[in-house]
Order: structure tokens, then C-alpha cells, then sequence
DNA sequence: TAGTTTTCTTACCATAGGTCATTTTTTTCC
DNA sequence: GGAAAAAAATGACCTATGGTAAGAAAACTA
């Protein structure tokens, strides 16, 4: 494993170092493990308006966000944006419906404002879990991690109001607002950014 | 392993028996993992009404269903229900929340009818992904697949209509409507019972 | 099978949130 | 720094869905 000079090439280092602390954390990762790892992980920055995944096409990344932020999003028929997803850091983002159905993609990924990623390749990552198997565990932990968030999420769009909805949503994203336009947290929370604009004023007169 | 002549357990030992055949279309799974498969698991006729897993309370299973249909359920500060999932054959269920943060049930778990289920403990599965590594593939499976489900769940109720969302419930659960309350559907879908029956007129003069 | 309970339907009105058009504010970028 | 573009706020009006309540139908159960 050669670790250049290069500014670029030592950040990246260093995020892919702690994302394997993170792995350390769950499982035991042999040496070869270890460097296999590092081999197939490729820092990348993004700059804001960057598409990563563009509906329509091939998907094969997935990406670790190391630094700023991502969403997901579909187009409905009417042209209309919804956002699946929104990655800071320490999230894992893809379009998972097209790579676990060998798909297109009907998601689009983009870069909410300049980021740090750490790209994996889906078939990379699945070498990883058949070469070195004691990688699974951690896998399995990301996996039930999102299953339950998810549940979380549609529990929530169940029983909560816009309102609520709108409310939790700022406890869960503090800092997010600074990178996100309205219109993505409104499609995020199932509302239209004029819904959203109202509530904000109801919570700014209370 | 011995099989005894109850019908009961010959029941149990053919749904088992299916199931591991799905593991083996995912993974090689040795003579001891399977042993272990068959010791851990365990067939239960569960009546329409029962209670599997109760708000509240402590969760350690997880059920495979393999004839029937359950459902999942949370209840809002009103008393209101709001159903999370429904399982039918071949689907797991549980409160994976409650699980994966090993904290008290948020969800209550529903017999609808007279349904098989194989059940398993949290722990038990856990102990044959530590001892039987090989089995891991088909966990991750199992989750990438609830994953992606969920995923398309959250982006049918952002984009579609109530209507729109009846008509695919019907296309996803045929037969299902013969198990449920029209308000157990509703709770599904993010409406009340009453908006659901009219929805149904509005299709039926269509 | 009759009686009881639960569920479904329907009519009426209420409301959260959507739509569209316009103005104001913020951001972008030369 | 200032013009142009994008986003946000606002207001008037609209619509999908909710709430309530009552009666009809279906499903239990004794």
C-alpha cells in the first residue's frame, strides 16, 4: 500500500482510516482484509450540483460521505422531484432498488454542497464479502441500521402531521438546512416547498 | 434430529424444511449449520387474533411465515393503529426496531388468520451467523431485499395518490383482502378506513 | 340461528395541504 | 458589486382526504 505526498491522496487516506475504524469496531478484519479494502476504495471530492447517479443509467457505486452532503431523489411522471434520502457524514448512498435488481437506476444521486466521498465499486464490495467473509458481520450491522431507520421513516409518515414531520426532521438533521434548498427537505418530508414555507412561518409566529 | 410422528412436527419439519431449501439457493451450508437451522427453529400454528409480539414488551423473535398472514402495527398517542407491514408466505416479522436497539417493542405483531409460522429467537440467529459463518450471504440477502422494499414503499407514498396506492396494494398482496380489515389496508396506506371505502366505490363505478 | 358486536358505507361538513400566479429575497457568477 | 437567475414567501383559491355520526351489512358467538 503506497500512501503518496499528494494533499488529495493523504485526506483520503485518512477518511478510509477512520471508516475502517468504524469496520474494526463491528468485526475482526485480517491484514488482507484490510488491504484489500484500501485497494477498491477511491476518495473522491464532489463539488455542489454534482450528479453521481443519473436515473436511467448503470449503477455500480457506492459511496461512504465523508464530508458534506448527498441526497437520493426519483422524478415522478409530472416531473416532480422526491427525495429518498439525504447522506452526511457517515452515510452509505446508492440507488440499492437498481443494484440488488441488476437495474437501471431510478434514482438520482447528487451533491447537495461540495463533499468528500469514498467510492466503492458494488461488485468490489461483494468480493470483499466473498474473499474475506469476516467482513459480513459489518455488512449485516449497516444493513439492519437502515432497515430500522427506514421503518422509523414510514412510521413517522404514518402518524405525524407536516408539522411533526417538518419538526423531528430538523432534530434529526441539525446542521442540514445550510445545504439543502426547501424544496429538498419538502420532498423529502412529502409536501410541497409552499407547505413547507407555511409551517415555517406558523413555527416562527410560536 | 429425530422427526416424530405428530402431525404437527411433520408439518413443522416440511415448512423447515422449504425454507432451508431457500437458504440453500443463497449459500453452501454445511451438514452442522443445518442441524443447527433445524434445533433452533420451531413450528408454531398460530389462531387468527393472537398476539405475537406485544407494545410494550420484551422482543427476542423473529417469525417466518409459511402459511397465512400477520401483520405489524404501531399505535399513535390517539390509539390510532398504523400497520408497518404485513407478512404472508415466505416473509420474516418482527419488530426489527425493538431488535436492532435491543429496546422494548414499539410494535405489536397480529395474527389475521389462522397462519404457520416458523419462529426463531434473535439470539439463536445470531449465534448461527457467529458459528456458521457461511449462513451470513443469506441474511444479507434477506435485508438488501427488505431494504429495497422499503425503499420503493417510501417512494410509492411520496409520489402517489391514495388511490394509486390501493391500486399497486391490490397488484402486491392479491389474495389479501380476503385476511384483512378494510382498516387494517387503510392503516397500510396512510388513510383512514372511510377514505379507503370510498375510494373503493370510486373504482367500482369506474 | 338469533342476537350481539364489529365493520363498512354514506352523507355532511371541516381542514390540511396543493396549485397557480405574483412579489420579494437570496444566491450565483461575471 | 451588480445583473441575472434561482429560490422563497405570499395570497387566493381549490381539492383530496379527514372527522363525525348514523344506518346497513357482515362476522362472530352463544
Amino acid at each position: 500500500m503506497i500512501i503518496s505526498n499528494c494533499i488529495n491522496q493523504k485526506h483520503y487516506y485518512k477518511a478510509l482510516e477512520e471508516l475502517i475504524k468504524k469496520v474494526k469496531n463491528i468485526v475482526t478484519l485480517s491484514a488482507e482484509a484490510e488491504a484489500y479494502l484500501y485497494s477498491i476504495a477511491q476518495e473522491i471530492s464532489v463539488s455542489k450540483g454534482s450528479i453521481l447517479i443519473r436515473e436511467g443509467q448503470t449503477v455500480d457505486k457506492i459511496y461512504f460521505v465523508t464530508h458534506g452532503c448527498l441526497r437520493s431523489y426519483c422524478t415522478d411522471k409530472n416531473g416532480k422531484e422526491h427525495t429518498l434520502q439525504f447522506a452526511i457524514k457517515n452515510w452509505w448512498i446508492s440507488d440499492y432498488i437498481a443494484i440488488h435488481n441488476d437495474e437501471a437506476a431510478t434514482l438520482t444521486v447528487e451533491c447537495l454542497k461540495d463533499s468528500t466521498v469514498i467510492e466503492f465499486n458494488a461488485q468490489e464490495i461483494n468480493g470483499i464479502l466473498y474473499q474475506y467473509p469476516e467482513y459480513e458481520p459489518f455488512q449485516r450491522f449497516i444493513l439492519e441500521r437502515h432497515v430500522v431507520s427506514l421503518h422509523k421513516r414510514i412510521l413517522n409518515q404514518l402518524q405525524l402531521t407536516a408539522t411533526e414531520r417538518y419538526d423531528l426532521f430538523l432534530v434529526q438533521y441539525p446542521d442540514i438546512e445550510q445545504y439543502t434548498r426547501n424544496y429538498h427537505i419538502a420532498s423529502y418530508l412529502g409536501i410541497t416547498q409552499e407547505s413547507l414555507s407555511r409551517i415555517r412561518v406558523d413555527i416562527a409566529k410560536s
